[in-house]
DNA sequence: CATAATGTTTAAGA
DNA sequence: GTCTTAAACATTAT
């Protein structure tokens, strides 16, 4: 599940393919790549990632200071550099190979996200409407950010506009350590909640991609490891509780969670 | 076999 | 017009 802490770890695999020629590029599944061979051979070949670089759930491979591959997951992305010789992962999109003779694979089980190509960096992320990464933010400007917002709290924090990098499996973490109904509107928060939601995120983020963005490797006092309707709070007497929020299923514990 | 799943864009509602 | 919410997208695993 590709929100920030995943993608941080996709960035770091990256890396690993950092200032090694770029020799060609394979497409399996034309449908979602927005680079066509021409213009790799154009843009990218015999070129290098020179910088790795993320803003929230996006990850950018810079070969200049302005043009960058750009990769985004969906909800089932991956990304592996692995030696020319081993086989693609199952479901691999597309892939970049290099003169060292390894591969780096863009991996996608559903036909959601996308790898292009951008001249302009800075003018992508404006395009797209991103707002800062959340793990590069202050609290001012997090809370300035959130405060007018009249939507349910859940909503604003997974907002890719306001704060980018926080999806729904996340959310819930940060909101459960905020002691915040997840329905609670942001309007009605206290300072002392957005401090809170604030000092959460960054926690609750550093800390996931500490544990390689596996949920399951948390502390057991978190609620990712408990995602499950009906099981026991991690923190109180309370049963977690399963419900909708915009389409999306959100978790939270009724008792320790209030409104 | 029906259901739910990590995200974003789009359309619809208020 | 503006802001907020719900549906649609495509596919796989349970």
């Amino acid at each position: 599940m590709p929100e920030l802490p995943d993608v941080e770890i996709y960035r770091r695999e990256a890396e690993k393919a950092k200032n090694s020629g770029i020799e060609s590029f394979e497409i399996e599944d034309k449908k979602f790549i927005g680079i066509s061979e021409s213009e790799f051979n154009k843009k990218l070949k015999d070129e290098r990632f020179k910088e790795t670089t993320r803003r929230g759930k996006y990850l950018f491979l810079s070969i200049g200071k302005e043009k960058a591959v750009v990769m985004h997951f969906g909800m089932t992305g991956d990304l592996k550099y692995l030696k020319e010789s081993e086989d693609a992962p199952d479901y691999t999109k597309c892939s970049f190979v290099f003169k060292n003779k390894h591969k780096l694979h863009y991996i996608s089980k559903r036909k959601l996200g996308h790898v292009e190509f951008t001249d302009n960096l800075e003018d992508f992320i404006e395009e797209k409407e991103l707002g800062p990464d959340a793990l590069e933010t202050n609290e001012k400007e997090f809370v300035s950010l959130l405060k007018d917002k009249k939507s349910m709290a859940k909503t604003a924090l997974t907002d890719q506009s306001l704060i980018s990098g926080i999806g729904n499996v996340y959310a819930d973490e940060i909101l459960f350590q905020s002691k915040i109904h997840p329905k609670q509107k942001t309007t009605d928060l206290s300072d002392a909640d957005f401090k809170s939601l604030y000092k959460n995120t960054r926690k609750v983020l550093e800390k996931a991609i500490e544990k390689e963005a596996d949920p399951s490797k948390l502390p057991k006092s978190y609620l990712l490891p408990n995602r499950e309707e009906g099981n026991d709070c991690p923190r109180c007497d309370g049963k977690i509780k399963k419900i909708k929020i915009s389409g999306r299923s959100g978790y939270y514990c009724p008792t320790c969670q209030k409104k």
